[in-house]
DNA sequence: CCGCATCCTCGAGGATACTG
DNA sequence: CAGTATCCTCGAGGATGCGG
């Protein structure tokens, strides 16, 4: 592990063994990486973000269905990722804007790639689970 | 919308509105399908299953820590979405062998791409867990 | 306006025991 | 061997109310 070491574009081996590991604690890590683009509403914001600083009650507005902990707790982890940056200022009301760090803007990109093959095979995903699902109703007789 | 619409790669807009969009059928076929690659235990299957046929029982010990009830319910879901095939012999004792399909091993690819940018960016990551949570200690006072 | 603390619900998922 | 069925726990997350 040298010093210093600068973002590298780890090898595909690398990168199945990330996938596949449970244990250890650099899959740990990657685990709570991957949980985060699984989140309901992480990958929500960070994509709003990317377009500019919004207020906290904007990006609740922008985000239906959200509670108000919620939406505090996942700033609050992308905050503490570095993958978002809160700036609070001192005015009467408050008023405190996010945005997305530069990190955060790289992530954009692997997600865009997972976004694109969602977008590119849901027809056939559905396809798949309707087949999946009358084959069900096939041997569960009927009800 | 025109009917017989082969996977294309769709831009960038569409895109962003898959990720931010909270509400409609088309967002929340998207969403399990995010919520797949963020399980705990699918992508690793998925990752396993690349290199070919494994039996259950193989899987179970490839993968520990996972209980019988969730690897059923995982290679289910996979397979309901088409990622995994099952195949079932009927022997005696039984043997059942799960590989993933065609559409399976082309997920591998931006979850990958996933990978490569976790472990390009996990060291600066914890960089910032640490330094936020250093931060958090100051304020809360010891304890 | 922004958020934390508290309470409470509800469903994901583990453990165990049983079948084809 | 490859599951299914049942029970039970436990923590994610919504609702509400208060505080700076």
């Amino acid at each position: 592990m040298t010093p210093h070491q600068q973002p590298v574009q780890p090898d595909s081996d690398t990168c199945m063994r990330l996938i596949c590991d449970v244990e250890g604690e650099r899959a740990e890590v990657f685990r709570s990486i991957l949980g985060r683009v699984g989140d309901k509403w992480s990958m929500m914001l960070i994509g709003m973000l990317q377009h500019g600083p919004y207020r906290f009650t904007e990006l609740k507005r922008m985000t239906p269905g959200i509670s108000a902990r919620m939406l505090t707790f996942t700033l609050r982890q992308l905050e503490r990722d570095g993958l978002v940056q809160r700036t609070a200022y001192a005015e009467i009301p408050p008023r405190v804007e996010y945005q997305a760090t530069p990190l955060g803007r790289t992530l954009i990109d692997p997600v865009m790639a997972l976004a694109q093959w969602a977008s590119a095979h849901q027809t056939e995903i559905v396809a798949f689970r309707d087949e999946y699902d009358l084959a069900q109703e096939g041997d569960r007789p009927a009800r």
